[in-house]
DNA sequence: GCCTTTGAGGAACGGTCGTTCTTGACCGAT
DNA sequence: ATCGGTCAAGAACGACCGTTCCTCAAAGGC
């Protein structure tokens, strides 16, 4: 019964976290969204409730997605040193990780529900770089997550030139003694 | 010649700071400057050109009175293990830092202003680390800076327990033997 | 005294925000 | 063929956005 959709829902989810990884949640109005989804405002509503909800969906399609598979590749990683370079080094640049970074640094302190999502995403790389063997409390695998988003960072302020690949490098050097 | 002013400029720009360290660029509103700060709108597009304007005072007075303390104090450090701890480990946690974070995460992309300032704040803190001895091209120092920021972002985003400070010992303790 | 200059106070601007309403097209079921 | 229900299309909503304008108060120079 009624008239089908027009629209994909997933298209329109991926298509939103594009656009949320790109400019802040504030950043990103409706009508660009509406715009640039290939859905209508009043079907955007009738299936997501509002723009929170869905950035929500937005935020766990890319954790899904994007930061799954690159969790992977990290777990699968010989180590830390593979791990950074498999999270970063890809064609994208780490792009995975933008909508996870904005969430953590912009969006997370306001909001609670985004800020369980980080944490579970945040936790989940923690392990993957902690992965050979049990975890001794407080190893440097949440050090690790943090120069993963560290690094991703300099590279999307146009901070980084050359010297970011050699950085991650040179601490993967250090970390692989160990 | 002419009234003298009701507020004092510095401390709109401390104030301003404040509030674009806690919040994305487009999530503080003009009203809620004008209310925080002490300063009428009026006063405020004559001091300051525009919100842009503030916010980039705001940036430039955080770097030179948050940032570089802390820079100083990384530098006379022992190493990176009392550097990262130095720079994190105060009583503020950090929040020196935020307004750097935000600006590099988010608005540097869209701003080239911005993207400037930030550029010049990482290359000093790189070098901040990389103090003890000259820097050999691409050392783990800008790794390190990477770090400093997605600790700082763990901590934001209400995500890090007691872990964070234990990883942060564990990374400076691989770091400081060599 | 007055005049000029600058800031304070607040209303008001056009535009855009997120959200909702109204209307009509389309589809399966009856 | 008609009906009930879903979607598309777009106008419209009140609220708020960043910014500007107008008017008055407060100081220094003549």
């Amino acid at each position: 019964m009624g008239r089908p959709r027009g629209f994909d829902e997933a298209e329109v989810v991926r298509r939103a976290a594009g656009l949320f990884a790109g400019r802040s949640y504030d950043g990103v109005s409706i009508d660009e969204l509406v715009t640039h989804l290939g859905v209508h405002r009043n079907s955007l509503y009738k299936t997501f409730g509002s723009k929170r909800g869905l950035y929500l969906a937005a935020l766990r399609w890319s954790l899904e997605h994007e930061v799954t598979p690159l969790i992977e590749r990290i777990r699968e990683a010989g180590g830390p040193a593979e791990g950074l370079d498999g999270a970063l080094g890809g064609a994208d640049g780490g792009a995975a990780l933008d909508l996870l970074l904005l969430a953590a640094a912009e969006r997370a302190p306001a909001d609670p529900e985004v800020a369980t999502l980080v944490t579970g995403a945040l936790a989940a790389l923690d392990s993957a770089f902690a992965a050979p063997g049990p975890t001794e409390g407080g190893g440097p695998a949440g050090a690790l997550t943090a120069a993963l988003l560290g690094l991703r960072i300099r590279v999307r302020s146009g901070t980084a030139g050359a010297e970011t690949t050699g950085s991650r490098a040179a601490l993967a050097r250090l970390l692989d003694r160990h």
